[in-house]
DNA sequence: GACTATACCTGACTGTAGTCAGATATAATT
DNA sequence: AATTATATCTGACTACAGTCAGGTATAGTC
């Protein structure tokens, strides 16, 4: 009935409207859009001016000028970074913070309409929006070092465990240790914990960990669903492999189940070869690399 | 980790930058964009000046503007409509006919890119913007007549057979006659074929059929899965009732099948109640209502 | 046939986004 | 110390979207 190029272009009318009538309420603080998407990336603790400028994408002249006239407003205040005095920095005033209360009532609301609207379907509708913006942003997708008690890492963890339940047949839940019980090899100097954020959005992991001498195992790989498919998993092996080398291990090892095909493709690509057992239930699975 | 309320800001982002991608690349064709999007809405065939503008959401003035430079142009030529000489229509000319592939062929360039960029996930990608698609347009989705052997009415019927696959036990998918081997009974004086369309996507449907003197028959009522829960089944059935009374019948009734809970719950909420079998397998709920 | 409503057009105007060239201050490099 | 690079600012400019009041032709109504 209606091609996909049909059906993608039907989505871009839907939120082009929604996008618009967003963007128009925005409007009702009789300032212009331009200046209110400002003031909303304004912090109360200070932001980079050139932060909030290459985020909007906008022209320095411009960026000056809208910064100008929310300072006439008394919104935000401007002062040298002291680091590089060059650099300046904004800061909202007390009537700014409240004005930015504001426009971001004015977004919760909308957004709350939105789900309310969409009742009982509203879990669909944001893991379909999910789904979506870790499609789009997919080239934003950025790889960074993580405390493996970071609430980020026990959610991808969470996630990962999950995994393994429903992939892994016999696996008892209460095998699975949350919060990470060993923690602290996963932190520097010793080890390591990466997380993949797209925008804010924990969406994979990989960490390594300290197993022999001049040995590093690699645990706990992990890829939400969303974001399969678009060598995310082979960017988070290349950066541990990198970071394995740059702690000075000499060799990587790791374990997994044979029901997990798709990471052991991986491995195996990745230049991983089979070596001897070294751990039990439920590994089935062994390989190593030497770095 | 992420609120709600956050996911969905991040999904506004991840769309606002695609959208914003695609309009940019149609100003690479030399024209400000309220023109390409006039152009891209003219057909061949002609189209109704009033129609663009309030799919567009333009101000007369504006608009009558942007017509006249695309006249000026020599991609459009404009006349009055015959049946009321108030109103224009707007044809392409084989100028503007190129030109406006150009477009179409810009956009098609743009969503082919974004699938391609999906890869495997493209089905779900696609998925995922119908039910966005859906939820947003909820407050223009039209109910209109159609024929029952219009494509339209065939994906509906295909989807609801599935349906009835998957939800009643035991059925044998050799029973569902496609098309309609009884197609003539749903047109007009004596029947009728509802479908539910948002922006051109079908997304529900009911139709009408005699069974006796003075008594129609209720058939083939469905909503697709992303539409459900929004009051459309309900809004379906009061117009299939409007219309038998419309087509003078006294009396309505309907077979279905216990496994379709959502739909016996709703009948029973209309005042439809139960009455003597009239059919077999795979029905065992009758239904009547006097109109 | 007069009146009112409608569809569209024209001209005059405004506010905003966005661009560009050049100026100024600070930092980094040689 | 001189040179080059960087970050921001200022002023001058353009183009575009959008609004409004008033005008003309046609259609519908009493």
């Amino acid at each position: 009935m209606l091609s996909d190029i049909d059906r993608l272009r039907r989505f871009n009318r839907a939120v082009t409207r929604e996008v618009g009538a967003l963007d128009h309420s925005y409007l009702g603080r009789g300032r212009p859009l331009g200046a209110a998407r400002v003031l909303q990336l304004v912090t109360a603790g200070g932001t980079d001016v050139a932060r909030i400028r290459d985020q909007l994408a906008l022209d320095s002249g411009l960026m000056s000028r809208l910064l100008r006239a929310l300072e006439d407003e008394g919104l935000v205040e401007t002062g040298a970074d002291p680091a590089d005095r060059r650099r300046r920095i904004a800061r909202l005033t007390p009537t700014g913070a409240a004005e930015n209360a504001a426009y971001r009532a004015i977004g919760h609301l909308a957004a709350e309409t939105t789900l309310a609207r969409a009742g009982r379907q509203g879990p669909a509708l944001l893991a379909a929006m999910d789904l979506i913006a870790t499609q789009l942003l997919h080239d934003v997708t950025e790889i960074v070092d993580a405390d493996p008690d970071d609430p980020a890492a026990l959610i991808c963890l969470a996630a990962y465990f999950q995994l393994l339940l429903d992939t892994i047949p016999g696996l008892p839940a209460e095998k699975l240790p949350l919060p990470l019980a060993d923690a602290p090899l996963y932190r520097l100097p010793q080890g390591a914990f990466l997380i993949a954020r797209s925008d804010g959005l924990p969406i994979g992991c990989a960490s390594l960990r300290p197993l022999e001498p001049g040995v590093a195992e690699v645990k706990r790989l992990w890829v939400h669903p969303d974001a399969r498919g678009q060598g995310l998993a082979r960017r988070l092996m290349v950066l541990l492999e990198t970071r394995a080398r740059e702690l000075g291990y000499q060799h990587l090892k790791l374990d997994s189940n044979s029901a997990l095909t798709e990471a052991i493709t991986l491995y195996r690509r990745m230049g991983w070869i089979d070596c001897a057992a070294y751990t039990g239930f439920p590994a089935d699975v062994w390989m190593e690399k030497p770095l």
